[in-house]
DNA sequence: CCGTAACCCTGCGTGC
DNA sequence: TGCACGCAGGGTTACG
């Protein structure tokens, strides 16, 4: 499940290999994961487009192109970008093949078709659909204890359900969510206004130790994450309460439980984390 | 403003 | 061994 650090990862390995490059040819297996601009247009525009840089905001990596555009991809659960040699067979899933001019190509690959991506002028790249609203960097230097502490004052949801909120801190997801209020031992459910000085304090540096070391791992490939060049990542090994249920608490011993919040499960300690 | 739920989709675990 | 079924999950959208 491609998430923040998932992300970077991808962006890092791919920014080795395909800078410079440029795109000869584009195969559309499957149109419906161009949102925009029509299918059509995208394989025609990209065509001939020269590779200038990569970015990555939140959960999107940005391919910057020539001509002012700019590829905006979204992986969601089990999208797949590959460097591959342009004989390596494709493997199953695989919906768009992006040939490059140096005999590889991108592989685009996604089991449950929720991915999605689509290009756009790269001076109109705030206004997209889906980046506009996106909220803070997390790893950026704005992304200050103080800021954390002002905008939970501000919330009357539950900590958990507003971490995986986009427009408030774009790139958390699920797993390095309940890491890091693990790491804060902050229960999930408590009330964001309702955090203590001491706790915000915990969870802003958790929010940073956590991505920072899931990109040092390479992302955490607990099932289908792979990074450009279709290497798995190794930060699974280092959690310590996602996907941990009825097993001990790394922390104190006491059994990880697992609760749904806003539609998704949520591991945490019932000690640790009152 | 807030919370919940449906939707998209395939693979996998479970129960029979 | 195999079938039917339900669940998982990110983000968007709809609705109460």
């Amino acid at each position: 499940m491609p998430e923040l650090p998932e992300v970077e990862t991808v962006k890092r390995s791919l920014e080795a290999q395909i800078l410079g490059l440029s795109f000869t040819e584009i195969e559309l297996m499957m149109p419906k994961i161009v949102k925009t601009p029509s299918p059509n247009s995208f394989a025609e525009n990209l065509t001939g487009k020269k590779i200038k840089k990569l970015g990555r905001r939140g959960k999107y990596l940005l391919i910057h192109l020539s001509d002012n555009l700019t590829m905006v991809i979204h992986l969601r659960m089990t999208g797949r970008l590959v460097y591959s040699p342009q004989d390596k067979p494709a493997e199953k899933h695989t919906h768009a093949i992006f040939k490059l001019d140096n005999g590889f190509s991108l592989h685009y690959s996604d089991i449950r078709q929720f991915g999605r991506m689509g290009l756009t002028d790269t001076d109109k790249l705030e206004a997209f659909p889906g980046l506009k609203d996106l909220g803070i960097e997390p790893l950026n230097e704005n992304f200050t204890r103080d800021f954390l502490k002002r905008e939970l004052k501000r919330k009357r949801t539950k900590i958990k359900p507003l971490l995986l909120d986009q427009t408030f801190i774009a790139g958390l997801g699920n797993i390095y969510a309940d890491e890091a209020l693990h790491r804060a031992r902050i229960n999930p459910e408590k009330i964001a206004v309702n955090l203590t000085a001491r706790e915000t304090a915990r969870l802003y540096q958790s929010i940073r130790d956590v991505l920072s070391e899931g990109i040092e791992n390479r992302g955490t490939s607990f099932r289908d994450y792979v990074d450009g060049n279709g290497q798995a990542g190794s930060n699974q090994e280092s959690l310590r309460v996602y996907d941990r249920e009825g097993k001990p608490c790394l922390g104190c011993g006491k059994t990880v439980a697992r609760i749904r919040l806003a539609g998704r499960s949520t591991y945490y300690c019932p000690k640790c984390q009152k």
